[in-house]
DNA sequence: TGGCTTTGCGCAAGCGTTTTCACCATCCAA
DNA sequence: TTGGATGGTGAAAACGCTTGCGCAAAGCCA
């Protein structure tokens, strides 16, 4: 059926060992030949079969890609972009992606089976078990979105952006700043608190707990929820919001009020996703560079199967203030 | 290293081929063997590893699931839920999901190097070429959102959907109904724009070619240039937009030209996305079962893997209308 | 009890690669 | 001319698994 290398070796009159000399540039093979071989396998289209070269080298140019929540795909959610991005840069190293939702408790099934030679864990609900399994068991290993000190990652600076978004608020002269979240226990919303947080003592402006919320994890009106609780509390002048949905719904609710944004409450998001172009007004927000992350990630992980002993690595990426609307700002 | 099947067999005692036999129930193992050697296997957590497996078995158990455009994962296009169906699917039979964003002129590297049993092509921006080249080739195919007379697909109902969300429009008493997409040449799009003409016969209204309007192919703009230019040659009393983002676009619009939605303006969009919620007001739409998709199309080929040469089949999901604030419904 | 079928299992081949090893030509230097 | 390098190539083993084949033991019938 599909055209092996015997094909090819048959075709240039050589050896099958000869073709894969040829066609991996590896030992002495005459010019002539080389040329003979690679000429028979454009003709025949031919390319290694997987099987057998995973299985000569015990390597299967394989990256498994791995989130823990279906629910990570949604648009929306963002891992369909880093996605993307582990997809490119594996492509141009000749590798490919296995991805999976799966995330059992124990191993998951493509790495105890060996398809793939290393993989990357996006998101911050992976179990950290399962984490310290595979990397004890020498996976090579890049996380997204998530920390452990023995393991490589790709962050996004959260609070180095939270700080500059609630840096910029407070340039358009607010002062009375409110912080809302779906959920403390997310570790980018923690990260994105502490941004807040720092930006109000560099600035001189007191924290107060009365300005703060959460919603429900994992709820959709979770940003909802938050808003109501935040405004049931106190009135604030502006609120910074840990993501772009949260601050969509907080918008909702501010409307609901009667009151205007950005007049009455200023808004500003995080993540820059497909909603903040249409929000009313348009949301103002930090931008995430959610492919670069994926590239960075294939990029690392790549390093880490060629030569698996390395320290670990934290690559942090800066976000980007994007001005639309809701802020205020003049623009 | 990693645990063979040598190793199993070792520790039940027996020889490799009985632990193949007892693991895969095929030809004869006494009970008691069998026993003993899913104990072993067990124990020692083996998998068969897949490069071995494959190269015995002449398959992967890889399902290839290729986009076109690195676009189709953004948040906001919805190839992210499809390709989540499409994993939980193959989990349940034991298959993983190779993902690809490459859709080069020629075959894909996931097929050339044999390491897919078979290939779900997403998106109507997918050559034709392409497709008619991989079913030549005898690959296993399932088209999502695209079709092609000889090769099985699962598609939306988009002229059923966009019938039943204008059809809504003229219950609530228009008669002056606009279209707008962002481009007629897209599939989806143009099988939309026949359900609204459908509907509109259907319920003995005239179709009026200047209360239709497309926008650019593939702009992120796109929405908005289509409702200006409808605009531009009528005003009509609501508005069928082919998918949502046209539709949050249409209403920015609409409230620029110091209109309200829907008081002056009713719209309906189409594929229920993470934005429809979040419009203002929130928007009706056609909810896509987006997810449902996937997993139909992995059940179909996993079935083709089993048995190729069955004729074609298509597989059409209903939409559902939902029905929020932005069509004047008093709900 | 003798032949026949059935059962249970091991041996070995084969799947498509890569890679080690050995072999034969050349070639060059002595 | 001969010897040792050197260059180019093929045969064969190995990777981990499945499966056809054969053989021994056990079961069955007459």
């Amino acid at each position: 059926m599909a055209v092996t290398i015997k094909d090819v070796a048959e075709r240039a009159g050589v050896a099958p060992s000869t073709v894969s000399r040829a066609l991996n540039n590896r030992g002495r093979v005459s010019p002539e030949t080389r040329e003979r071989v690679l000429r028979a396998a454009r003709e025949l289209g031919y390319r290694p079969a997987m099987a057998g070269r995973g299985l000569a080298l015990g390597r299967t140019e394989n990256l498994g890609f791995l989130i823990h929540h279906r629910q990570s795909l949604d648009p929306g959610s963002f891992y369909g972009e880093v996605l993307a991005g582990v997809d490119s840069e594996a492509r141009a190293h000749g590798f490919h992606v296995l991805f999976s939702a799966d995330v059992s408790e124990n191993l998951p099934a493509m790495v105890k089976e060996r398809r793939v030679d290393g993989l990357i864990l996006a998101g911050c609900d992976i179990p950290r078990d399962l984490i310290v399994a595979l990397k004890a068991r020498g996976v090579p290993l890049v996380l997204v979105d998530n920390h452990l000190d023995e393991v490589d990652s790709v962050v996004t600076d959260n609070i180095g952006g939270a700080r500059e978004a609630v840096a910029h608020l407070i340039r358009l002269g607010h002062e009375k700043i409110g912080f809302i979240c779906e959920w403390f226990g997310d570790l980018s919303f923690a990260e994105r608190f502490e941004g807040y947080k720092l930006a109000l003592q560099e600035h001189g402006l007191p924290f107060d707990e009365s300005l703060t919320a959460e919603g429900l994890p994992r709820q959709p009106e979770s940003g909802y929820v938050a808003m109501k609780r935040l405004l049931e509390k106190a009135v604030p002048s502006a609120v910074f919001a840990a993501n772009d949905m949260t601050a969509a719904e907080a918008i909702r609710v501010i409307k609901e009020r009667g009151l205007k944004v950005p007049e009455d409450i200023a808004v500003v998001g995080f993540d820059d996703g497909s909603l903040a172009p249409h929000t009313e007004p348009p949301l103002t927000t930090m931008r995430v560079f959610r492919e670069r992350m994926g590239i960075m990630a294939a990029r690392r992980l790549l390093e880490l199967i060629e030569e698996p002993d390395q320290p670990p690595v934290q690559i942090k990426l800066a976000t980007q203030l994007i001005v639309r609307g809701s802020c205020g700002a003049n623009n």
